[in-house]
DNA sequence: CTTGCATATGACAACGTTGTCCAGGCCCTA
DNA sequence: TAGGGCCTGGACAACGTTGTCATATGCAAG
């Protein structure tokens, strides 16, 4: 900048005007300095206007996988918001492990980002507490924080589960298998309940044999459904717990001999082309995002009150699978 | 820093000395100085230390759509090994729009991005060169840059197209229909290329009513579908141009009495659960994502000495539905 | 006891930008 | 013509950090 001005032969807080529009440069001085601008390729350097300004106009975003199909829309939907607002958007994938996470977001502090869209990992956010105390914006999507008062987006997975497992047993099933995450990520722990509470009206006791917790590859999840379906009181349905979980299962029960039903737990593309389509409880991953990115930009307009819990709706999707009748 | 040092009752640069784990500074006073820091809930100012040093240790990643699971595992790895390397991940989106793509990579340039990776949407970078000049690494991914000499790292999209649509002749298809992305999209052109050579190597000549370029939503890929399969001289076989298409086309060729043999670039999950299972030329888009990063930091290790042209291999996977005999 | 060296610490400038404040020139009016 | 207000432009400090260099302290050797 100092050499533009020198070429254009003015000062430098001229050129700093033209750069940032600002009012008060004569058009004859504002051709100049453009001219110098052009000539020299210059570009100013954000990293000085922040160190000034104390605002950089970028957010984070600390999430699970970025490679999951469930994270791309949400992630997506940050990003669009964040660009109504001239933000640009950082991300990192905490893989699933609390100290990642934590890692991750503070490295985004330091590079002082406005705000923080955190799908947690961890249960236990007090590591937040000095930055958002600094001002930084902190809005967590798809689980609840742990530990401090945040603002909070997630999806009725409770509810969502519940609907799902009372299709299971509106078509006539008593004996339903759950195969779900850990239940120390809350997202599994309420799916896992609303299971339970389903299970519960219905007034059938859950065997412990039919339920799996903590399994997430592939090859365990393949193996639980396979013992579920086989054990002394096999199940005759089974309720997925997310997306990765109801691919598997997707495929062990094409392999069975006897029909077996099927509700996952997030929607999965092609679902319904397969044979018999998927039933799902689909949640609005876009939708998430975009209330999520809403939040923390009216955190930071300053029109926030109080930290909120804003729970979105899930929607049971019959496709055929979740309304098979119960077989063997 | 400067409340940290008057607290401990120290210099700024100890201070200093003592966030950057340098030597020379006695135990007692890094005691005293980390004492201060915690107490203080001081975090290092980035934006202030890249403005010192000049390396900001984060890249810029530029891709059409984050939400396109073809990105998300190209996203995933550009992060891993942003991550192995110490540097955090801005990404941007430009959904297909160039001048969304320029604007998106001066901003990140004005951030001082270490460097950039770009799958770009328009065909003139040359608004990058003022950039690249001034030290930013620059590297290519899917598709080349326009009008500038840089880093490419790219799929075999003419090969695997051909591969692809030679398959199909080789299971007695003649009138192939070809549905892909607008032809000024890089990938999208040498796909067609592909399909034009092996149609010509088979000695097939090809009518334009077989073939639909620049159709990409839905619907309107469905009506041409619909179109080449109904005509005066109906295909017997589809070569869709890409994963949305083929997706579309699979939901089409579901509804067709007769059976219609099908292969798509770009492999799609559940494919192999599909009946007919789907058969695809796959492309690796985390290897596409891993070693374009890779020649990134190689840029910036000053390792690397002139621009590349890097094609990756394509991998045609069979899984019944390219191999229906033609039929109608 | 002096000299010299090593080690610990701090003062200061610089990175590139922007906010504040002031100077100078111009035009208008009384 | 003098006075006042407006407009354009520039000097300067400050943002928070780090590299450079100087100083102070301690200790060993002469």
């Amino acid at each position: 900048m100092k050499d533009v001005a020198a070429r254009a032969g003015v000062g430098l807080k001229t050129v700093s005007r033209v750069v940032n529009g600002e009012p008060g440069v004569t058009p004859e001085t504002e051709r100049r300095v453009q001219e110098a601008i052009d000539a020299l390729g210059f570009r100013r350097n954000d990293s000085a206007r922040v160190l000034r300004k104390g605002r950089t106009a970028s957010i984070g975003l600390v999430l699970e996988d970025l490679a999951d199909p469930f994270y791309g829309p949400l992630s997506r939907a940050v990003e669009e918001v964040a660009r109504a607002h001239g933000a640009l958007l950082i991300n990192g994938s905490s893989a699933e492990d609390p100290d990642r996470e934590q890692e991750l977001a503070l490295a985004l502090c330091a590079r002082r980002v406005d705000g923080l869209v955190i799908i947690p990992a961890g249960d236990d956010h007090r590591y937040l507490e000095p930055e958002i105390r600094a001002g930084v914006a902190t809005v967590f999507v798809d689980r609840p924080a742990g530990q401090i008062d945040a603002d909070v987006v997630l999806s009725d997975n409770f509810g969502g589960a519940r609907d799902g497992v009372t299709h299971l047993i509106a078509h006539g099933h008593r004996r339903i298998g759950f195969i779900g995450d850990m239940p120390r990520i809350h997202t599994a722990a309420e799916r896992l309940r609303g299971y339970r509470a389903a299970m519960e009206d219905a007034d059938i006791t859950v065997e412990s044999a039919w339920m799996s917790l903590g399994v997430t590859d592939p090859l365990r999840v393949r193996r639980a459904a396979e013992e579920m379906l086989s054990g002394s009181s096999p199940v005759t349905a089974i309720f997925a717990g997310n997306n990765r979980v109801t691919v598997t299962v997707v495929r062990v029960l094409a392999e069975q001999q006897r029909p077996v039903a099927l509700v996952g737990f997030d929607d999965i593309e092609l679902a319904d082309l397969l044979d018999p389509g998927v039933s799902v409880v689909a949640q609005d991953a876009a939708a998430l995002g975009r209330t999520a990115a809403d939040r923390l930009f009216r955190q930071l307009d300053g029109t926030l009150l109080s930290p909120e819990r804003i729970e979105l709706p899930t929607r049971l999707i019959t496709r055929g699978s979740g309304e098979l009748p119960p077989a063997g």
